[in-house]
DNA sequence: CTGTTAGCGCGTTCAT
DNA sequence: ATGAACGCGCTAACAG
């Protein structure tokens, strides 16, 4: 045995009796209460913080003050991977970012929809507030919102358009509807007259929006274009293939295929292409949530860019603010997408 | 005012005397001793504790029963977007998913290599263990295992090929050396003779080891195969192209270019396109770490498949049966790579 | 099966 | 400028 198997870890007491001062004089100089303790004193105690290894125990801490220092990340997702998903990681990358630079922890809880009401943030109280990433059907989605609101902490919610007036509750998400109308005035100012929208069978609330923008734009531009939406068995490369084979071989090709995302609208054009049909000459192509990965493939996907990170930031911000005011500024946050014009239009 | 605005959480103590039962029962209760309490019991209590929403305090818990119920993650990285890295991410989502399952909660903080000795993780006292994924030079990575490691907490580093023999420290790695073995051979198959590898400046041991295991490729195969490294200022696009064309100018075609990870091997093949010199007809090339949305891109890249979110299991797992056995099974577990031949080579 | 006592490590309050 | 006593919410150990 190399080392005593259960050293007991440095209290403050351990390293008060080290200094020679009381543990309330280590305290203060833990908090820096410096009005309440002399130069010399101070350190003293810092020397033997340093010396024995001290570290402050944040249970013990946070127990005595009320208060808790980490924030939760939820993350609702069927896939066992939840985290893997791009959009999500980088939304948690700007919470993480904002909250740590304020001395807040996340704590990233990943699970199933049926395991919410079973999990240990239901059964604990260990964050001071929650944010949350749900994916699944609506119903789903609003009873997994429902059970957190009441856990009776404040809470945030990504992507999810809805207003719990009362509730200690905010949304935050891009401005999807926006994106789709930007898609539909680019594509309508190259004369596309036939626009063929592909969405995943799961439908999100944010996929919604993109297409509600896009037939905003249509209707605006005089309501002569067309817009036929068909929907993909999944997100996977085979069932957007299969989608697109089996729309194509009942229809003449459409003007324009716009992905609800750019997996979907990458599967679509690779179709195209190996059927011989040339993107953007006979058919324009534009995705949806660019990722940095998609800025590799040729030809350059038209697409519209997502302020994943930024959403995160703002979430961590608005946490941060209601921790400190008592209530969220605001009930909603929408954050501007960028269109990113590529070469397949 | 909607709401009292302090109304108090509901405790232990609230919960027995609206069940009209000790404390300690209701303890026994949440924490199924059912061996020490009647079913009516228990079911009155459930009814309380459903009613008055209370939620066990975890910090006071971990307090009194002298344990953490949370493993840190730490990150250093220069980026402040340290989460944002698709490996990262992965090995993250891993992780947090093991953990989860034995009801353990997963503490992310990432900070710049400078912040770790004034972060919050040095001064605290707050989890089991950590799980460290450090970016930066040789030095600044060893520094800042050496203060993890005098945290004297049980410690995992990943993709950090060391071995602190004594240390409570086990380190997690894919097989770099074998996925550029596994190059080095695919391409001398087809009688390539003239490689050049491109890699960033900030050589992560990993990569390291990638043209470690290349050149060990060539070696067995009789050394006649000659191997160019040229380090590209950065891994971001425009220093990789300038890096290739720099080398071009100067040099003939080689048979194949093997990028340090799938970014800079796209990089490049984009540059020969853009100059229009064909792959793989005129040059071969592969990259390394393939993820999912490089499956989109055309031609399909090769490259060697990353198990970034089974070291993340990996970690979790090995970190739990640390801390249950109170020590590490292995000092170091390598986990195999996989060879994905794509259209490039 | 249920209740009582004591104390985990820390910070506050009040005394010195 | 420093120290002593108390209690945050919970549970181990024991008594009933």
């Amino acid at each position: 045995m190399s080392k005593e198997p259960t050293r007991r870890r440095a209290t403050i007491k351990d390293v008060a009796k080290a200094a020679d001062v009381s543990a309330m004089t280590v305290s203060n100089v833990l908090n820096e209460r410096l009005q309440f303790v002399s130069p010399a004193t101070k350190k003293r105690v810092e020397r033997e913080i340093e010396r024995l290894g001290y570290r402050r125990q944040a249970n013990a801490r946070n127990l005595r003050v009320a208060e808790q220092r980490s924030i939760g990340m939820v993350i609702v997702d069927e896939s066992p991977a939840f985290l893997a998903d791009f959009f999500t990681c980088q939304v948690v990358a700007g919470l993480a970012n904002v909250l740590n630079g304020a001395d807040f922890t996340l704590t990233v809880q990943g699970m199933h929809g049926d395991q919410l009401s079973s999990s240990m943030i239901m059964r604990n109280f260990e964050v001071a507030g929650f944010c949350a990433m749900i994916s699944g059907h609506d119903a789903d989605r609003h009873a997994a919102i429902r059970q957190l609101v009441n856990l009776d902490q404040p809470l945030i919610v990504f992507q999810e358009p809805i207003a719990l007036p009362g509730a200690d509750f905010c949304t935050i998400r891009q401005d999807d509807c926006g994106g789709g109308r930007l898609i539909g005035d680019h594509l309508l100012a190259r004369r596309v007259e036939d626009f063929l929208a592909i969405v995943p069978s799961q439908d999100w609330p944010a996929i919604e929006m993109r297409v509600k923008g896009l037939r905003e734009s249509l209707a605006a531009n005089g309501g002569a274009a067309r817009l036929t939406v068909i929907t993909a068995a999944s997100e996977s490369f085979a069932d957007v293939q299969e989608a697109v084979a089996r729309y194509l071989a009942a229809n003449p090709l459409p003007g324009a295929i716009v992905g609800a995302n750019d997996p979907i609208a990458t599967a679509a054009m690779l179709y195209l292409f190996d059927h011989g049909i040339r993107v953007p000459d006979e058919v324009r192509i534009v995705g949806f949530n660019g990722f940095e990965a998609h800025r590799y493939a040729r030809p350059r996907l038209t697409t519209v860019d997502s302020p994943a990170y930024a959403l995160g930031e703002q979430a961590g911000k608005a946490m941060l603010s209601r921790l400190e005011s008592g209530r969220f500024e605001r009930p909603e946050f929408v954050l501007p997408v960028h269109f990113d014009p590529g070469a397949t239009t």
